[in-house]
DNA sequence: GTTTTTACCAAGCATTTGCTTGCTAAAAAT
DNA sequence: ATTTTTAGCAAGCAAATGCTTGGTAAAAAC
């Protein structure tokens, strides 16, 4: 019948709540329960994985029954495309406002890398940032349609990337052809997914340091 | 009961089979069965994902019944871990002979760095290595004490690589510190399972010089 | 104050899934 | 020639899973 991804995503700016508040009158916030779906699949798919995790768990960690989420998404998958989706969203937004800023004052490009890997670590490592990681270790679970929208969000998250990276093979600072350069680097990044553990020695910063000194001359 | 992970694994040196021979006599050949098994998991495992592939999919791929891959393995994790710990196996004995012939005759870092970079991406992209990529992408799905096991054959493998960065890093052709560095490289290169596509412009050869310029000065 | 909408819950249906059981025929061992 | 082992097949069970349905209380709209 209805082919939305959401069944309450019709308008773009989601309404006040207007239902049974979950606990006291005072607790209910803009769209907090959807949000809460989204942040406990979130969670889980990045833990277990989409297939290995039921809508049962999902429900259960947002403190529902284990039909309600139905109302909020349509399908399983729904509610993956959407994580995914929303991540995607805040890490172009956070990588498009970090690049106007190193851009704005003409810094040089070796500077405006580390800019671009030193954002690009933080989303995939930092507190709650389970979104992003869910979208490059998951999206092979999507249908192809879904895949693909995903698809152009990316191509224009790696548009940032190629110009710096030109501009360093120009002046000689990164050896490699720009096309191979920017997926292996992106990779040594993604990768850190798997490994990182913020309570074991290294931060962020070392990571970005580290980064530099391996690509760069 | 049993508690071993084959039924059929209590011997190292498997025997013959010696059933009901597939289609015909001459068919049968030392353990066909079991391998055949393994190559349709690897397969199913790595464009589905583990839990996406139902033990029906791998019988079917081997062209069995539903049950009959149950005779073969104990269960269905016992399955993904002989393909994961198989397919390291395999690797560990392909890098450690590469070691010894490229570190035999005294050749300079790089070119041993080169060795082990070139042979890392042969042994994930090379056609029907389907079982190391499982192991790199599917070992949350496994149970802890096996997951041991394999953290184990991938420590070995990395140890390999320690020593070579360590003479690069001395030498200054290597500027990031040797931890993180390692664990960068493998990154980069272990991402190229998302990406590679051998019809489609690059080779393996392409890869191995793109990863040397970027990495060493 | 009445009506409508929202945000669920309680129950369950249909299917899928991992795995088991009882059996069988060919091959190997004796 | 007889016995034992191997490599399955055919059928199905119990549990898990995605999703639906009918209802309901609180809030919002009128």
């Amino acid at each position: 019948m209805n082919t939305d991804l959401a069944r309450s995503e019709v308008d773009a700016a989601p309404k006040r709540p207007r239902g049974r508040p979950r606990k006291t009158v005072d607790e209910r916030d803009d769209g907090n329960r959807r949000v809460a779906l989204l942040a406990a699949a979130a969670s889980l798919f990045r833990r277990q994985g989409f297939a290995a995790t039921t809508t049962r768990d999902i429900a259960a960690a947002a403190g529902m029954q284990s039909g309600s989420p139905f109302y909020h998404f349509k399908s399983k998958d729904a509610l993956l495309f959407a994580v995914m989706e929303s991540g995607m969203h805040a890490a172009l937004a956070r990588q498009r406002s970090a690049v106007k800023e190193s851009g704005h004052a003409d810094k040089p490009a070796h500077a405006q890398l580390r800019q671009l890997v030193q954002v690009h670590f933080d989303v995939l490592l930092g507190p709650g940032n389970d979104f992003v990681p869910v979208m490059l270790y998951e999206s092979r679970s999507l249908p192809t349609r879904q895949r693909k929208l995903l698809a152009q969000l990316i191509s224009e998250y790696e548009s940032l990337w190629t110009p710096v990276l030109n501009a360093l093979r120009d002046s000689g600072q990164l050896r490699a052809p720009v096309g191979l350069a920017r997926l292996l680097i992106l990779g040594a990044l993604n990768w850190s997914v798997q490994w990182f553990d913020p309570k074991k020695g290294a931060s962020v910063q070392d990571l970005t340091d580290a980064a530099m000194a391996l690509f760069l001359n």
